[in-house]
DNA sequence: TATGAATGAGAGTTCATTCAT
DNA sequence: TATGAATGAACTCTCATTCAT
């Protein structure tokens, strides 16, 4: 139905970047799609070229980054690493170079907030439904419980290491929005995040030295 | 200015919660003044007698609550606990009982989304310097750090702590939501938290028994 | 629904004048919402405060002049009148008066061509089933058949003087639109209609004389 | 200007009818150049290229249909026939026939309809003022008023034979768009055809037989 | 010759806000 | 105090038309 993807590839991550950014940050209903195609560097018309509304648009966007996060993010994931930090780190940053290519691609999950419109609350619905939670149980499945100090509760331990990994995403998104130049502290942030696994590990692992 | 004041508590908190509640889950720019009105059982004019402006009424539902936060909240915390994880209950118990008479007070972190409205975007960012980061650097001023374990880096940690505490505030919020009697469960919700607590405990202090 | 019924009478009637005039001169689809609000002299905001969509604008319209149709013509027809041009002229003096004061009303009928819209058409289907063939037949029943001709065919020329009748309606149509002043030559078309009955009764009816 | 008779005469054919489908059914204002460009099996840029404008196109198509009726039709009357209803019976046989190439002809009048195009208007009022109302006059002209009762106002029946054959018509149209083979009821055409003309006879003739 | 890409103008509709009472 | 009426600006989306190839 839509033709976003038999265009120029630049063209295509142009508006894909642009709506992503836009929905993400304003939700469905407040995005606007004369934002979109100002960013993306085109006439509003000829968005709707590309795809037949609004609707479409949002859901060809969520679809588009459903799959690159699957393919570009999840099948590069190595699962057999089942220590839990270097597990984290390895996904921390396949999803900062992720980030290069598509500066708001760790916002995708905002996509999925209830909106006004029932059609697409409702395909979220069956899209989430397939997809069963997507990304967190896999990410803290099988993972070396061995580690852990024996007197800790593994499920809540693994709760807050979670929050503690959104925290800190959103830490690292603030940093990239503060600054003009995201490549240029890749460094700095992975320093940091370097930082922080080591604190963790001390935290919740049983000392070698001891 | 505004002349929400000098009327009727019983209707100014209709008008406060109302706007709460649609300006925390909508966003300043989605929101809807008809929606406000209605939901105060008020009409649109009058609310726009009451107020000059939909800036004004966000920038006055902001300072409202964020003073109400500092003396129905802040002003009532006992500093003198130095043990952080009793501290944070206090803080829950605090929060829970103003959620009570302010259904959405729990939301109200979220009023300060960056908007399409640059005014109000400044706005936001005055307030928030003048403050410094509002909640968090007291909650965890003059802690008892001894209670850590020795190995531990207190700042990494109390970062830990606090995303761990942002993480189970939005379980609650979530609880709360999908509850119809939200009363019925603050004992259900007291219990989870302690078990927290407890983990949490075991992850960041000294054993106790070893 | 509408609130166009709680509103000062000159305004509406400028609303539905106007209304009219646009939907059956350009018929639903083309019609403009601009256009019709121009002329009646309101704003378009205020035109959608009144009516919630051009769809309801349309059928407000439709069943307004089709209700006024009913009460100011077809009630104040004198069906004790079996001579059926005589029947006639009392139509078109009728049909003339309304026009004064609504000047597109002649025109009614064009509202029921078919549109792109489902909807409208569905609706118009409801209420045509309703109605059954609104005006024309009951126009020609229990009419003194007497007078005609005794080797004429009585039905047939019944749909000989209908169509008569059809095409006289546009000539006094284009009558009124070619004139500024409609009100100067009511006796004019009077007079014409006067002519064609004194021959409709030449044609169809026994001569006296004879 | 056009192009459209430089090309091959099966695509101009498809264009044409297309476009006299749309531009009747629909109106000027309302027709699509998409839709024309589609039915007639073309990209719309093409059919750009062989017109230069809407506009153009609709001018063209009025053009071309009207000469085809006076070359396809009126110069195919046998004006030598005097008898009114034999002549109307030739005209609508040519009509039908025409009909079958061109299958929208019939309502070719639809497209003098008024308007949003000040400049369609003046252009169609232009060739209206040269042709003087192109059809009628003709096939009343110089017929045999010897057969008409002499009590008769000839000038007023022909008048009412000229509504009746246009209601007829629009018969025959409704008829043709509600069957799905419009070839196989061509005979039930004439025979309804033939009906009316031994009625018209009947009414406006001096009877033979007494 | 033939077409997909591209656009500005305008459609219906909603919104925050002001006015009159 | 309180409200319904009123509006201009902005929204999403479609259209006839032009451009580039």
């Amino acid at each position: 139905m839509t033709k976003l993807f038999d265009i120029d590839s630049e063209r295509r991550n142009a508006i894909l970047n642009a709506a992503l950014k836009e929905f993400s940050s304003q939700g469905y209903d407040n995005a606007s799609t004369n934002v979109i195609a100002k960013e993306a560097g085109i006439s509003k018309a000829l968005m709707f070229h590309y795809v037949s509304s609004k609707q479409e648009l949002f859901l060809v966007v969520y679809d588009y980054f459903s799959d690159l996060i699957k393919m570009e993010y999840f099948s590069l994931m190595n699962y057999d690493e089942k220590d839990i930090f270097s597990r984290l780190r390895q996904s921390y940053l396949l999803q900062i170079k992720l980030s290069e290519k598509y500066p708001w691609i760790l916002e995708f999950h905002k996509l999925s907030r209830t909106t006004n419109s029932n059609e697409i609350n409702e395909e979220l619905e069956n899209r989430s439904r397939k997809e069963h939670a997507s990304c967190c149980p896999k990410l803290f499945d099988e993972i070396d419980e061995t580690k852990f100090r024996k007197e800790l509760d593994i499920d809540k331990c693994k709760q807050f290491i979670l929050w503690s990994a959104i925290g800190f995403t959103n830490e690292i998104i603030e940093d990239i929005r503060n600054s003009e130049s995201p490549d240029l502290n890749y460094e700095l942030v992975v320093e940091k995040l370097d930082g922080y696994f080591v604190e963790l590990r001390n935290v919740f692992y049983t000392q070698s030295n001891e």
